[in-house]
DNA sequence: ATATAACAGTTGTAAAGTCAACTGTTATAT
DNA sequence: ATATAACAGTTGACTTTACAACTGTTATAT
């Protein structure tokens, strides 16, 4: 799909869309070198936000349509946050085929104390944008995601 | 690091951000489908495109830093393409360290094949944009891409 | 001249992901 | 009422990827 470098292919569609993807690319790059020396690895930070931020007690079953993750992905992602002790599964009485999760005080914690460094890294990244360019380019995403969902 | 719908934690950067990474997701995710029932999978299909839009024989080396890949996953990968007959390896003389990689006609050929439902699906996406935001957006990409390099 | 560095490629291991098939639970349709 | 379908989660096979350690080759430094 990429191939930025040299493009004699001329087609700024698809120069466009490569700068996107590679973005994407590099975006993954910086954020599993970032979770290298954390206690815990990128995609099971990505759950913990998911958690954190959620309006309710998610399922794995709704995690994996936030995260856009296979759910047999978070069978063992879960365990572990468990076994960290920054997840715990709560089985529902009234339907028992699912779990609520829920962050624990350790797992709130967790994130506080992460949160700092990985918001560094964010402006970091993103003052390469002016205040009306980001608006911009949230909306440009925004559009580009729900054209693409057309797809899925 | 997403956790796009439900975003309590208000930053504008953040929300920018993981615009980015969503959609760099969500367009793996379409790429994998798109190349499910191909010949070769996309990891392949972006060495066929290095090599043949290179301005010159690359070793794999070379791929590895263009694709973002590392180097020793292309050994296999391109032992694959080798043995479709679409990659050929040659040994260089001065410098026994390494190959020089060369498309072959039936590569050529295959992307050629390839190409119209590739770049269908491109434009297919790519149409909710107009020129101008394209252009804009193609930019955006650039300075991203160019910040994030800075964190390798 | 020779030891040491650097380089290109390969191998082995582990993490993270998809998919299909399975278990157990609840909804639904006749 | 009961069979069927749908759902949540788990398991196992497989793919993709990164990383570290290795081999073999060339460059560099003293």
């Amino acid at each position: 799909m990429p191939f930025n470098s040299v493009n004699r292919f001329e087609d700024a569609e698809h120069e466009a869309l490569m700068g996107v993807w590679w973005s994407g690319v590099l975006l993954r790059q910086i954020a599993r070198r970032f979770f290298r020396d954390q206690t815990v690895a990128e995609s099971q930070f990505n759950v913990l936000m998911a958690l954190r931020y959620a309006e309710r007690a998610l399922s794995q079953q709704d995690l994996s349509e936030r995260l856009l993750v296979d759910k047999s992905n978070l069978t063992g992602l879960i365990d572990g946050l468990v076994k960290l002790g920054f997840v715990r599964r709560f089985r529902e009485k009234r339907d028992r085929r699912f779990y609520r999760l829920k962050l624990t005080g350790e797992g709130v914690e967790f994130l506080e104390k992460l949160e700092p460094a990985y918001l560094e890294l964010v402006h970091g990244i993103m003052n390469e944008f002016t205040p009306e360019e980001r608006t911009r380019l949230t909306e440009y995403m925004v559009r580009l995601q729900r054209r693409m969902e057309q797809w899925k």
